[in-house]
This record gives C-alpha cells, structure tokens and sequence, in this order.
DNA sequence: AATGAAAGAAGCACAAC
DNA sequence: GTTGTGCTTCTTTCATT
C-alpha cells in the first residue's frame, strides 16, 4: 500500500473531523472530488482506515476518573474467561495481555473514587484467578493523540 | 444536558460510523431530517460530542508493539518540561499524571520491539528529571471501546 | 489515476405549526 | 420540538482521457 501526498492529506483531514465532505478535501488539494472519493474508497479498503467514529466526551456523561488497572492472575487461569467477564463490565474501556508483572492490564472509566473502589473491590476481585490488583488513577492526561502519518 | 432516546440513537450510530449521513438516522428514528440536524448541533454544542475522528489501524503502518511506560521522576522535578518532551516524542500517544508508584504514565506505539527499546533507552532516559521506567508490553488488546451511553 | 457531467441524496436554514 | 420546503452542496457513478 503506497500511500502519496493526497493521501496524506485525505487522511489528516478527516482524522481531525471524519465528517468533512469529499469535495473540500478536493478543494483542498486542488484535485476533482471524484478522485478524492476513489482514493477513498481504496483507502478505506486497504484496511488502513480502521473507520470513522463520533467521540463521545466521557466527563459530560459524569465520568471523570479514568484509572489503570494492573490484575495479578493466579497461574492456572485461562485468560479466555477472565476476558470475558472483563468485557460485561461497560467501565473497562481497554484491556490488554501485557509482559512483566500483570497478567492483564486495563483502562477503565468511573464516574468517580467511589464507583471505582466498587469496581475494584466487587467486580474484578470477583473474578475467577484474580489475586489481587494495582491501580494507577490518572489525575490528568496531557497527550492524547493518534500515531502520525 | 437532557438526553433522549432519539438522541442515544443518533450518538449510537454515529459512534458506530461517524459518516452517517443525517437522513439515514432521521429514517431509522421516524422523525425529519431536520429534526435530527437540528438535535445533532445541540448535542455538538453541548460538548458532549467532541468530534468526529477517521481512526488509522497503526498496524497498516507498520506500527505493532503497543506499551504501556510508567515513569518515574526525581522528586524536584517539574511536571511540564517532562510533557513537553514526552509530546515531542511522536510515538507517545497519552500520557498521564497518575498516583501510586509512577509520577507519568504513558502509552506509546512503536514499529518493532527495537525501536521501542530505543525509545525507552534514548528518548525516555534522556529526558531530565527521569530516573526509571517501567515497562508493560501488550502481547494482545482484547478490549478497545468508548464508554456506553 | 484523474476528469467532467449528471442524477440522486444529503445538508442546512427558515417559516410555520 | 418538529415539520415541510426550497436552495445549496455533496456523493456516487460512469464514460472519457
């Protein structure tokens, strides 16, 4: 996948607002809009576009804290199920198998301290194979971005 | 910031494909097309949506290794030259103010497990103030979404 | 790959209910 | 809040280069 200068541009445009129209992105460039769009479509494809999202401010629904979470699974436990009861939990956002300490690592979102010492205390140590926990409380996040083009 | 049931379709559909155009949520719901305009700019303006983003698959870009970096600094120092070094690092995609053991916690994406060792050893290691990191390298993410509505 | 043209679809603003 | 309407703009396809 060969990815040019209009590319470029195609694809920074509408990583900075996915609802811009074909036709100012032709502008833009100074091409016609129907070559926007065909390259577009490749793009979109070539997988390279994963798609387009509305992102949704967390803290206007009352989420404000934002925690990571370290999980410590006892050594026979199979991920598999772990997984699973982490994805019927709405305030996991991410979660990953991580090397070093965690056998789990994960991202979650509460509405505030006390939802989320709920969510510690009762919804992962409930879970089958966990030992125990670290958390990490994030009291501010300064870079949020997506890898460069 | 009252939020309807019309409204949880809108910002679900367009959560699900932000290219959604405006007639085809306003045929899903029953309601006119301008109704669910006008609904879409007062959500917009709520600040509730904060914007519609193309999202990339780092992967088509050749960046595989995702970790997580906890960081810790020495105890005089200042929070914001660390920031501002860490954002000139363009595979640092957050970076968070957290409690517990580290001062920063970041999340960066990184083409290979070399370039990520590079990462750690020259970028992160140089920056003043850093004494040591923590590494959590994601072997697989299972969970990647937003918070529900 | 890019273009221009053309038809249908969508966006948007406004008056009216 | 919602609707209908009218105008503008955009999307999408396709034959052409």
């Amino acid at each position: 996948m060969k990815i040019d200068g209009i590319d470029k541009t195609i694809i920074k445009m509408l990583i900075n607002d996915a609802r811009t129209p074909v036709l100012s992105i032709a502008r833009k460039v100074g091409v016609s809009g129907a070559a926007i769009h065909q390259r577009l479509k490749k793009l979109e494809k070539s997988k390279l576009i994963e798609g387009y999202k509305m992102i949704v401010n967390p803290k206007s629904l009352g989420y404000t804290t934002t925690a990571f979470i370290g999980v410590f699974l006892d050594a026979s436990s199979q991920l598999a199920p772990t997984i699973k009861s982490l994805k019927a939990i709405p305030e996991v956002v991410e979660s990953h198998y991580t090397t070093g300490n965690y056998a789990v690592f994960i991202k979650v979102l509460c509405k505030n301290n006390e939802d989320l010492m709920y969510l510690l205390n009762k919804d992962i140590q409930n879970i089958k194979g966990v030992l125990r926990t670290e958390t990490f409380i994030s009291l501010e996040q300064h870079i949020n971005r997506q890898i460069l083009i």
